[in-house]
DNA sequence: GACCTTCTCACCTACGTGTTAAGC
DNA sequence: TCGCTTAACACGTAGGTGAGAAGG
């Protein structure tokens, strides 16, 4: 997969010559940078927050593609959380085998994706490998993700287009370190209520 | 859609020359049928109970295809429940314009389609028009669910092979008629366990 | 009145959250 | 002890059931 890639704007094929991949939620990603953004790993496999959404234009309509979203190793240490800060420490682990996740609706036409905005809402991270279509990152190190655009014709010869979004790195832990990074999970992830009304209610209770 | 279709065995073309579907839970369809399957239809759409399921073999694994399920009306009468008995009343109603529902999988290799059974669960069935990708049925009208495999190629040219079965048929209805049906859902669908506790509990207290 | 449809409801399935305590 | 990971848990989201009353 990660064989062939190029960035930005192509020669040869004038159907594709506008190729762009926008990434979505730019400002919900920029408040979790802001502290160093963290994502939960677990043994069955934990969905990311924010969801990496984007918009993709430029495709010819009529051909067909699959759509991928990998993660890429940003540094090669491990990271630590002492003091309230994240910093830098001894030499990385052997890079997990790193597997590439299937957007459900691949493959589909060019027509398809761009019709609205393509979501990964359901990738899901893990720190065990375990079968199921997960991918698997080393807990404590830093990654980025990134997007991948595959034209499917019947011959062998792929091109691969290649997208990566730095406002959306992040630490993978087992346990959220920054209460700063909880505090902004459990305010915009509706899968969160529970801890955000836990916090409201005491206020709500003085006016009632 | 209804343009081209052809069953079972097909001249020219080696790699789909066993095309062939086959029903899956045939001993669950058969104990609606026996009762004369009822499908409740509503205004938001309403899932199948059986699902509808089939294993497809014959394809090409390296060819693209679109699995498609629609209605066709059974005959051209209304049904009436009256004393427990299903009979044919008056003149159809004109036929609804019966939609197609396109499997999500759609489009996908031949090799996808055969790899696992092919499950159209999340199919709604409804009694009226309204946009979004459900199946509007007659109520009281009897119906036969029907699959048609589309080749995508990128010419205009599709070839559509249909295939039906005989053991799903069922009544569309908006409550269910019969009580042996209501009994059957209840018993096998898990969203109705509800129901059928409150049916197990007080056999169950005698030995508490 | 008889028949059919619509709506609200309690009760499920299924599963995504951070918390917390226990494990190593 | 300390750092990190695991598993059980309460509490949400999201939505699929037939029942039963109300409507036409």
């Amino acid at each position: 997969v990660d064989s062939e890639m190029t960035v930005g704007s192509e020669k040869g094929d004038p159907t594709e010559r506008q190729l762009h991949v926008k990434l979505e939620d730019k400002e919900l990603w920029g408040k979790f940078k802001e502290f160093t953004n963290e994502m939960i790993v677990t043994k069955n496999g934990r969905r990311m927050f924010p969801v990496f959404r984007v918009t993709i234009s430029g495709l010819d309509p009529n051909a067909m593609y699959t759509v991928l979203l990998d993660f890429t190793q940003v540094d090669s240490h491990r990271w630590k959380y002492v003091n309230g800060d994240w910093v830098a420490g001894g030499k990385a682990e052997p890079a997990a085998p790193n597997c590439v996740y299937i957007h459900p609706d691949s493959p589909n036409f060019g027509a398809h994706w761009m019709k609205e905005t393509v979501t990964f809402s359901k990738v899901k991270l893990t720190n065990k490998l375990n079968g199921g279509g997960q991918i698997m990152l080393n807990s404590l190190h830093k990654y980025e993700p990134r997007v991948h655009i595959v034209k499917v014709n019947n011959s062998q010869k792929k091109r691969i287009t290649s997208f990566s979004f730095p406002e959306t790195q992040f630490i993978a832990v087992t346990a959220y370190q920054n209460e700063e990074i909880t505090a902004l999970k459990i305010k915009h992830n509706p899968f969160a209520k529970a801890f955000l009304d836990a916090k409201e209610r005491p206020d709500q209770k003085e006016f009632s």
